[in-house]
DNA sequence: CGCGTAACCTACTGGGAGTAAGTTACCCGG
DNA sequence: CCGGGTAACTTACTCCCAGTAGGTTACGCG
């Protein structure tokens, strides 16, 4: 590697493909982190790659482009280490622990760049929602997974709302997280498997006022 | 156009200052609900109002701010409402069930528009980020006093914690409502409350393989 | 009736997304 | 070593939209 030297200045490395899309991936995952989707400007990041700003649209196409792609390769780390934590589990249990404490672990160390993709969906073309989404579809279709075991007698339509409500409750949980450093990926998964576990029930009051006949009624 | 236009020429009204923000901000709601804020674009906002852009900037300061502004009388309307039906409840359980129908009705009614705030959060400055997480602080403030009023042997990070939790599986269970028509706001409400109360535990099986001791440790 | 002011306008600037067309360096077969 | 093909890269634009400067009109009111 006689020319790869660390030089910034004057001489402007020729990279391939392959290295330059990694390079203005990591550039622009930061960019987006530190200013947001719509703030950050393709010339910025065009200038922090050493390139000019056509190389960004001959190899993304679009800034929603850059940014779908952000989210791709993001997906596909993320379901990667939830799905290995989770292969070393043993009980329905574990499995939920294990992959609560990866999926914090994983937003805690992506904090800045993760955080803006979980608060910043619809930047500008559908397409972008899109990519978003099909983060959550797949994260959706492993926590149904994990419901469909540890809950075989639960209904369809349960299954499916309580998903949601796993999903969206992890996600403000790690926005939460990364704005109080005191927190803990393993306390952020504790809250969260405790909570699903049992819910409020270990903190109701022993003798609760709690005529179930009436109450809004249980789940079908 | 060649005349066909269905009013009066001369029929540009002129209207109160007051008069006029209300309708702007009525506009911009549908807007910014149509196509998002990002793609929506102050020129329209203007001339659905049938006023010229520049009365916008006068009267709001930038689009940043006519978002705010849609924001916090959205805010101001959900307090309402919640408020409104929670104080009608007896008990704690009471009380949340009605808080949790009153705002999945909210958001049903107001779905496009308010769907786009859900999503759409740090548009561009921090001022929309801030009313927005205004909200949230409404809303959390409102869920912790239920909580302590639900549990009151809970610790105070317990609460902090499960109240990001109800946030976020609310918001979530909002979008995913507003994309399943056949699902009322009663039974996003109802599976809210379920699952808060008891979590997964009505469909864990009888018998399950949970050694207590290893497991990730209960909510201190 | 005229005068002050608040509602309203036309016509611009500036910045950033996106593009057309040209230039340079590297690889590879003679 | 040498051309030439191509992939990496550039300059120099266009266009769109947020935001603004400064002027114009209509309404209330003494």
């Amino acid at each position: 590697m006689s020319g790869a030297t660390p030089r910034p200045p004057s001489r402007r490395t020729r990279m391939s493909r392959a290295a330059r899309e990694r390079q203005m991936l990591d550039v622009a995952e930061q960019v987006f982190g530190e200013h947001g989707y719509q703030a950050a400007s393709m010339d910025e990041i065009a200038e922090r790659c050493g390139v000019s700003k056509p190389m960004l649209y001959e190899y993304f196409g679009s800034k929603d482009g850059l940014l779908v792609a952000c989210v791709t390769r993001s997906k596909a780390e993320l379901l990667d280490v939830t799905q290995k934590a989770m292969a070393a589990a043993t009980t329905p249990e574990d499995i939920l622990w294990r992959g609560m404490v990866a999926y914090f672990s994983f937003i805690d160390s992506h904090s800045k760049s993760f955080a803006m993709l979980l608060r910043e969906p619809t930047a500008a073309t559908p397409q972008t929602a899109e990519a978003v989404e099909a983060t959550r579809r797949q994260q959706s279709t492993l926590i149904a997974g994990v419901l469909a075991t540890f809950a075989p007698s639960a209904p369809a339509d349960v299954i499916e709302a309580y998903t949601q409500i796993i999903m969206g409750a992890s996600e403000r949980m790690a926005l939460w997280q990364t704005s109080r450093p005191d927190v803990s990926a393993e306390d952020a998964a504790r809250y969260m498997t405790d909570f699903c576990r049992q819910g409020l029930s270990p903190y109701l009051t022993p003798a609760p006022p709690r005529p179930c006949a009436e109450a809004p009624r249980e789940p079908r």
